[in-house]
DNA sequence: TTAGGGTTAG
């Protein structure tokens, strides 16, 4: 089963050189991208950027050649569109017919580069500024800046910060909001934090802004840490920024997600007596907070609000409700949800098709899931990495292991390589049939590729033992985690309990259940029916008749 | 600068 896996050397690319300083960039680009960079379009409006590249080959041809100013309108506007490599591209065409690039036209190209992940060449556009005797400015560092962080090298953002400033380059509030937005989102919101009151910032004459507080706002809440974000909430407050919609809604997100029901609700009061309109990422939230609830009808209620006050739902919108209704296992409805918004013009995007997929095979209807995967390649919509994995867990789940290798083949050919919750996904189905050594094997695959395996795989490799008649090899993976100190759940902890039960071995079980308190994690009622049912079969029904009034004393009885 | 998707225990 799944011997495919490994039939494919993960490829160890290096991309970009590792780290930059201004002294060591190339003085000169590459100038034939062409081969690498395809220039034909895939945009949703073509008209637009062969209009855009058409006008940019008149200009050329015309004499004598007008201004690089000329180039760049068109450049900037291929830029929004986001056709970066027609854009490279183009300006290699202009270099080689005589246009001298201006400090625009090269931040330009840096912008595009960074796009298309050649921090490289974008580092290599630096040099030729120098070369060519300007200096670059804060948009140019900026730009760079941004790169760096949205290829995940932001400690190589940071050095490049000190750098700069080391050298008397001046930043702005962008850089710093840059940087931030670069750390909160590779999830170091701390050392976001860091930059932002110190005097060091403030010195160099830049003063938090909306963007930069709402950024940090944004990451506190998405790290958990919503009464810090509260906090700063009332700091920027204090000095003077106001408060906008896209705080409001990184809040309400933040309250809804932990729950808090009231003080979302008490957020959106404030913000509507503030004049500030809910918007449609608001009613996406709430919606999303709804369904993920289970509250379906509300979410439900929410979507006729924003309809009855002229806001237009968008496919983000779309999907949170279609999501509502998987996870009440009404797929049927999810579909209703799908054909309304094609209904009222947009396209359904990935992730809407993905949602779609899981939730057919999840309520087990896999040959209509199939149909749907084959409708987006009919569409020419590129299924990612979770679309993938909700369709092979789909497949294993109803026993249909031969199309999984085929798409495993084909994962590898898309260059959507399967990452942790994939191989959580086969390595299930591998324990659920009890293949327990080549299960063991995978799972040797998953660490010899550097992939870390997370609490899912643990759990799964654990509850697989103890139901393969492993119990010694299940005890042995668990203690290692325990004394390594490894953050278990109390999925995991109930699965080594059931396990321990089967066996009969009910004191072991007891002991377990007790740890797990003393480490932090209560025990539900999937743990203690397990206990429960493992002192019935073992005829202990005293025992279980005190067990049960000893939980139902410490209020643990309660769903 | 804000909103949407996938994996585990009965």
């Amino acid at each position: 089963m799944f011997s495919t896996v490994s039939r494919y050397a993960f490829p160890k690319l290096r991309l970009f050189l590792p780290y930059y300083t201004l002294s060591s960039v190339l003085p000169s680009l590459p100038y034939s991208l062409n081969r690498y960079f395809s220039v034909h379009s895939h945009s949703s409006n073509p008209n637009n950027i062969h209009d855009a590249v058409a006008s940019f080959n008149r200009l050329l041809h015309l004499r004598p050649l007008p201004s690089v100013v000329q180039f760049n309108k068109i450049l900037g506007s291929i830029v929004k569109m986001k056709h970066y490599p027609t854009a490279i591209s183009l300006s290699s065409r202009a270099e080689s017919k005589g246009i001298t690039p201006s400090l625009v036209f090269m931040n330009i190209l840096i912008n595009c580069y960074s796009h298309v992940g050649r921090m490289y060449f974008a580092f290599s556009v630096l040099g030729k500024i120098f070369k060519m005797g300007h200096q670059p400015d804060t948009i140019t560092l900026n730009t760079l800046m941004k790169g760096l962080c949205h290829n995940k090298m932001v400690g190589e953002a940071l050095s490049f910060r000190d750098e700069v400033i080391a050298k008397g380059f001046l930043l702005d509030a962008v850089s710093y909001g840059t940087l931030m937005n670069g750390l909160c989102k590779a999830g170091k919101t701390r050392a976001a934090i860091i930059l932002l009151p110190k005097p060091k910032i403030e010195r160099l004459g830049i003063k938090p802004d909306i963007f930069i507080y709402n950024i940090i706002i944004d990451g506190l809440c998405k790290d958990g840490l919503i009464t810090e974000a509260r906090d700063l909430f009332s700091e920027m407050i204090k000095r003077g920024v106001r408060p906008d919609i896209v705080t409001y809604n990184s809040l309400i997100h933040g309250f809804c997600s932990m729950s808090q029901w009231k003080d979302a609700y008490e957020l959106l009061n404030e913000m509507i007596r503030k004049n500030i309109k809910p918007d449609v990422c608001t009613y996406s939230i709430l919606i999303d907070a709804f369904g993920k609830e289970g509250r379906i009808t509300e979410a439900q209620a929410i979507f006729a609000v924003m309809v009855k006050w002229n806001e237009k739902p968008n496919v983000i919108t779309f999907t949170a409700l279609m999501d509502g209704y998987c996870l009440t296992n009404n797929v049927n409805e999810s579909k209703e949800v799908f054909n309304r918004m094609v209904k009222s013009g947009l396209s359904p995007n990935v992730i809407s098709y993905s949602i779609l997929i899981d939730g057919l095979c999840k309520s087990k209807m896999v040959d209509e899931a199939m149909d749907v995967f084959k409708e987006m390649r009919h569409k020419k919509m590129v299924p990612d990495i979770v679309t993938y994995t909700c369709l092979i867990d789909g497949l294993c789940k109803s026993g249909r292991t031969s199309y999984v290798q085929d798409l495993i083949y084909e994962m590898h050919d898309s260059i959507q390589l399967p990452n942790v919750i994939t191989y959580n996904v086969l390595l299930d189905a591998l324990c659920k049939r009890q293949h327990l050594d080549e299960a063991t094997k995978l799972f040797k695959q998953i660490v010899d590729r550097g992939i870390q395996p997370n609490v899912y795989t643990y759990t799964i490799l654990i509850d697989g033992m103890c139901k393969g008649g492993r119990l010694n090899k299940a005890k042995e993976i668990f203690q290692h985690l325990l004394l390594k100190g490894y953050p278990l759940n109390v999925h995991s902890y109930t699965s080594m309990i059931s396990g321990l039960c089967k066996e009969g071995l009910l004191d072991e079980a007891m002991a377990l259940l007790y740890k797990m308190e003393e480490n932090g994690c209560l025990p539900n009622l999937i743990t203690l029916e397990t206990i429960l049912r493992g002192l019935i079969e073992k005829n202990e029904n005293d025992k279980a008749k005190k067990f049960l009034l000893e939980m139902a004393d410490r209020g643990l009885l309660k769903k």
